[in-house]
DNA sequence: GCCCGGCAGTGACAGATGTCACCTCCCGGC
DNA sequence: GCCGGGAGGTGACATCTGTCACTGCCGGGC
């Protein structure tokens, strides 16, 4: 028996993929959570083989969690199943010792045939997901860069920002000059689209 | 028995949602469609008696399908979830005759329980959403401010989105101006998100 | 016939944003 | 002990944005 956890902040596809993966014969799902903190905790009580969760969830997001049970050297194997193919999500997946990252985009067969190979020992990582990442590069932003550019995404101005960071508002223009010069962007505007869209913020 | 074509972009959360409503004994699943074109397609040749229908698909969304089917005055009901609690989708949902809006937070109860509704001849709208399309009100923005809203978005300038639209820059600029104005929003950043947030664009 | 609203534009102005050069601190590596 | 890089900052400049006033055209409603 293959026992699984699931973590799904969407009740409704939470329940829906609980039921898909009944289903199988060989597959036990043992527990539901809505967050990340609530699949934290079932994953350390019921030692499951299998931590399949979201991304995106309120509270702790799935990479967080994958990141703490790697430092807790859990038994049990992560994957993730997201909407999203952002190379920077991937690329703290795989920093984090995820064992499978799928899409939800992803036909069914592909979620349970991924379930058994990590379950087995293997890793499951569509190489067009892989080759994106590569091509994408790493993080170019620094840790001031991403919060300036957070903030800036919500329509706050040079002012407002630098209020919330504690900064002067010439330090926070040079860090959206910055940003957007390594992110090839023309304004704000587009460094945080294409920063979000790589998953780096 | 209930004849029920799904449409829904993500083929994990429709073959999902798929076996978990194959479970109830008077739901039959007669069809699934990946894209609204299909689920008209569907809709038609099969006339199931409901449409579960995805908001956001590529090609024709979910409401652009029941805004179709109203015209051909079809027998199928349709039946939205969604992720989004949008008043706008919700008003141009209700304008087009939808018989039923879920989010897909709820639990699976729920959708269950509406699809018999919906079934019977009902219509379920959660009165939480009711409320706050109500307090959001109704779309303020002309054609061309959205136009204009929605290249502002992707971080185009006033020159860029006046060449797009075939105006001058200087409208453009008005354009925007008014938009921010009707939101409440300082700058075009601000105008957007809660444009977006509102199901405006 | 008049008024209103949407659409399109112009001109002027203040303030915000983007760019660049150049500065100081502090910390970690060699 | 020196260097580099991140963090934080200043000043100057050009350009972009946001705001307002005021123009004109068209179409629909009363």
């Amino acid at each position: 028996m293959i026992r699984i956890v699931i973590a799904e902040d969407q009740g409704l596809v939470l329940g829906a993929i609980a039921a898909l993966l009944a289903l199988e014969a060989d597959f036990a799902i043992v527990g539901r959570a809505g967050d990340g903190d609530a699949a934290l905790d079932l994953v350390r009580t019921l030692t499951p083989d299998i931590l399949l969760t979201d991304i995106e969830m309120p509270g702790r997001t799935g990479l967080d969690c994958a990141q703490i049970l790697a430092t807790e050297r859990a038994r049990t194997a992560v994957m993730i199943v997201t909407t999203f193919a952002r190379p920077g999500y991937l690329a703290r997946a795989r920093a984090a010792g995820v064992r499978g990252y799928l899409l939800k985009d992803a036909p069914v067969d592909t979620l349970v045939a991924a379930i058994r190979t990590v379950a087995a020992g293997g890793r499951v990582i569509p190489p067009e997901l892989a080759a994106a990442a590569w091509e994408a590069g790493s993080d170019p932003l620094t840790d001031r860069e991403r919060d300036a550019l957070r903030l800036a995404e919500e329509g706050l101005s040079n002012k407002d920002i630098a209020r919330r960071l504690g900064l002067s508002p010439g330090t926070v223009r040079n860090y959206l000059s910055e940003a957007a010069g390594k992110l090839g962007a023309a304004n704000r505007i587009e460094a945080g689209r294409t920063a979000r869209a790589n998953g780096w913020l």
